[in-house]
DNA sequence: AACTTCACTTGACATAGGTCAATTTTATTT
DNA sequence: AAATAAAATTGACCTATGTCAAGTGAAGTT
């Protein structure tokens, strides 16, 4: 935790946009290096989102706590992917959820006028956010149709497909509200599925 | 269906960024006039989704139909919204969808080459789209959230509240769809509301 | 190593919402 | 206005998943 890594932001950038060489030292300078330990909160209810995350290595989940008092997890996120909660950090309004460190983290973070800045330093970094948006927008339509019409199985499926890694990381009761099931028929479906 | 009228296209854009009037009749000229009858597509599977639309007025609806053959609407979107299969439009390749009328419409469209003009042109559009991609991926996770963790009867509530408009131009059975749940169970739950 | 906490599993039972089929109501077409 | 098609309702029944409670196992802490 104590050595800063190289960040993969500008290999990640790139892979959608064009940059100079003058971009990328923009852009990575208006970032700052942090880390954070297993179990803490980046953001906490009642607080403005104030920074945008890029995970350099670790593991990120977003939760908020249900009337009930129930945890509902919106995402779990690895290295290279963006956490934060978009739309307290885009108004400038308390968040509602819990953002917190499943593993210890590093990470690099902006904060907003800093990243307004920056879109009007590169506007490469604009059209950078617009593709990721776009992209994480269907991503959700699908993980929505999938919650609305497929049997939890087959969504557990997926995911044992599509993001084994997940299963050597997160506990199994993240993996079910991320599901939108209960622990309890997470396990149901897991001995099925090894029968 | 005749005369064309004006489209809020630029009123729009003006809500979230900040264009000159040069870049307005750039924006203007980027996109082709249009409309469509009731019940007819826009896009069937297996075509490309070589548009994206912006309805100036009339009800558009996007849907698939499963293995089973049963249909299952993504969106329902009225004047002034977006419209198309953005994954298709984006990677132009085959969609999986239909985008179908439900109303005599009016819309204007721009094309996929056409549009990565504008945004070079207008880099204030390609900030435009991003912050409605933003907005959108936002309101699909609440959407997914309210999918996951409330009672069927919130969401119709919820729509009632939010979106009165859609029962008086949309079948119940498209949201019912749209809610997902079946036609029968919305049946129940306005029932059951009205008692 | 013992203690405590948290994660996971299992069983008995409850329930929201789905399925299928019949019927009524409302729209659309001729 | 009559004929047809489409949309909405209702009933009987079913099923996936939730709820609650108990028990086991694994992990982190002192």
């Amino acid at each position: 935790m104590t050595t800063p890594e190289e960040n993969k932001l500008i290999y990640y950038v790139k892979k959608w946009v064009n940059i100079t060489k003058d971009d990328e030292s923009a852009i990575l300078s208006a970032f700052e290096q942090a880390s954070i330990r297993k179990k803490k909160d980046l953001l906490v209810p009642g607080e403005i989102c104030k920074y945008n995350y890029f995970i350099v290595k670790g593991c990120i989940r977003t939760y908020y706590i249900d009337d009930k008092g129930v945890e509902h997890i919106y995402h779990i996120r690895f290295d290279n992917n963006w956490a934060g909660d978009l739309e307290s950090f885009f108004s400038q309004k308390p968040s509602k959820y819990y953002i917190e460190a499943l593993e210890d983290t590093q990470y690099i973070r902006i904060s907003k006028d800093r990243l307004d800045q920056l879109y009007d330093e590169v506007p490469a970094f604009d059209r950078y956010f617009r593709i990721l948006f776009q992209k994480a927008y269907v991503n959700t339509l699908k993980r929505l149709n999938a919650n609305m019409w497929e049997p939890a199985i087959d969504r557990y499926k997926d995911m044992l497909k599509e993001h084994p890694d997940m299963f050597q990381r997160v506990p199994l009761t993240y993996i079910a509200s991320y599901l939108g099931i209960t622990p309890e028929s997470l396990s149901r479906i897991r001995k099925k599925n090894n029968q």
